[in-house]
DNA sequence: TGCCATAATGTAAACGTTTACAATTTTAAT
DNA sequence: ATTAAAATTGTAAACGTTTACATTATGGCA
């Protein structure tokens, strides 16, 4: 490939020259660069990120840790970052942290070897100690979906716990007077949060959760289709089902469905996430609105100021609440 | 952040050396590399990939050019192309090109400048001649979802004719014999070909489509669930519907299902891709699998071998035949 | 003990840029 | 025509590595 050098010579002109005109530097004469700009195009010159990089010390990269891209979620967080990456005449380098505390480590270990000084991190395995070490390493970088105290502003976090007591909420509103519960067998934090927070506003208003009637399984279709078949299986009564994201929610209907329950007549089943499956779905889906993409950009524009110290942000923002989407699959108990 | 001459300064040895101990070359005694790895640590001295990528001439980089991530198809797509990076130590680059051939433009010129030598592009924007340009600047780089002749090596694609083919045998199988279609009024390409090898098998059981039961729209739910309204406005009869995207499937269904039409009892519906959501749908959707992961996976498998100048891949393997997949939204005509 | 082969380490150039600073050319005012 | 200021261009160091080659240290053997 054509390099500055390669230019210069057939320019008749310096490296230098030739630097100034790939940035529109004003000073030189429009007759000198033109001359170089057409030597440029004939070699198909690009200049040399990496050289570039080197010597700016700045890596022009935005940096994200994410799982895995195949989930919608994940999917929707990158894109966010994506979107003030290009906004920012920035790249996006993607790592993936897979499943395991020692690919997540190596994930973020390579962002760090493209001198990436703005990462956007989403880690559920890897400690708060480890977290922190990092963090204190490089100060561009923000954790998405985790929150860890001392370092609270650089964390962009959902309640989950207020999302339990939304959808509660919701479900009491509708008269509803017994209930059931679909969690996650994974993921520590999250589901035990909206578990919580589902049956917290449940006790405030007097009701009690039939800890049998909690059920559940891995957090995907036939994690929801399982868990929905133990419900069934206990005989007890059940009105309202609060699951703990939109494909097991998808799955329990199913299952629900094909035992004979219609939803939402006989069976309320409310989400989590709100994912692309929930507006797809039949019936569609009533969720609690997760503004990942909102809040990946957030993650990335609060990343971007604090590389260059320039932070101003407003903390209060870093904390974020679900939305209820009421949509078809909750109504009213007669 | 601390450089290799630091850790030479502190361990009291040269460059050299240090540089030795990060490769773990042979040729450095045990003591001097225990004591440079010590301070290696200490310092929390990571290579610095530029530095690193200017002296060897290469980047450990694959690039991805796709219009957008939200999707989940080009997801996938990003994904196979990201499994691959990581079974050879590379990273991934992602360029979205979202919808103008500029954008395209700009996408694959980022990558240039990262001297990025293995790149996957899905472009549908710019014309054969520019991607021709590219192809012949840089060796690695490869196509998927698109067919250049002269490159047909460097090509790796889906044969959307023989999948309209395709599903039009499944229907015929069931006894259908009235048709209607819906096709997407984007992207120039697989649509019209989709469409043309449908009508091509229908054409070939000696039975025409009627042309008003061809309604289009915009690529998602929307589109399809307007397409199913004009499609039942037109008061023409029809057992059988093929739809050219799963999304628009599902909007197809939704809509036929509003208006007392069963699907698959009275209607069948039979999608394409095979993406995530046929399979929550409900009905469960019958569909075509686009295998666009594993396409993927062999595009960056080539694109590194093209670069390595190591190619041998089997030609044939880069023509892709779509598979039905049989759910529930496709039954027999009684 | 001296010598040689081998192992270990160091030196320095190169990769392709950017950018202070220096040098040169142009411009304009006298 | 002279000269100072301004505009343009060039020089060279620096960025952090790798690696061919040169140098030095080590150990084995006679």
């Amino acid at each position: 490939m054509a390099t500055i050098k390669d230019v210069a010579r057939l320019a008749n002109v310096s490296v230098a020259t030739v630097s100034r005109v790939a940035h529109n530097d004003p000073k030189v004469s429009a007759k000198t660069a033109d001359k170089v700009t057409k030597i440029m195009q004939e070699l198909g010159y690009t200049p040399n990120a990496y050289a570039r990089a080197l010597v700016t010390q700045k890596s022009a990269t935005i940096g994200v840790v994410i799982p895995d891209l195949t989930d919608p979620f994940f999917a929707s967080l990158a894109n966010g970052v994506e979107k003030v990456a290009r906004q920012n005449n920035q790249q996006l380098l993607l790592s993936i942290g897979e499943v395991s505390a020692d690919s997540e480590r190596q994930a973020i270990n390579l962002l760090l070897e493209r001198r990436c000084n703005v990462i956007v991190v989403h880690s559920k395995l890897l400690s708060d100690e480890e977290l922190l070490g990092y963090a204190e390493r490089i100060p561009g970088m923000v954790f998405i979906d985790r929150y860890i105290e001392s370092i609270s502003h650089r964390c962009i976090w959902l309640d989950n716990f207020e999302g339990g007591k939304i959808a509660a909420r919701h479900l009491l509103a509708l008269n509803h007077t017994q209930f059931a519960c679909i969690s996650s067998q994974y993921q520590i934090d999250d589901p035990a949060l909206r578990m919580r927070g589902f049956k917290t506003a449940l006790n405030t208003a007097g009701i009690q959760l039939d800890p049998q009637l909690i059920a559940s399984g891995p957090p995907n279709l036939q994690g929801g289709e399982i868990a929905a078949q133990n419900l069934i299986a206990t005989g007890k009564q059940f009105s309202a089902l609060f699951v703990y994201n939109d494909a097991m929610a998808i799955g329990a209907i199913s299952t629900l469905e094909d035992n004979g329950y219609k939803v939402p007549s006989d069976i309320s089943v409310i989400g989590f996430d709100d994912v692309l499956l929930a507006r797809y779905s039949n019936p569609k889906l009533t969720t609690l609105h997760y503004p990942i993409e909102k809040m990946a950009m957030l993650a990335a524009q609060t990343a971007l100021e604090l590389a260059n110290q320039s932070a101003t942000v407003d903390s209060h923002a870093f904390k974020h609440i679900p939305r209820l989407v009421k949509r078809e699959s909750t109504g009213l108990k007669f």
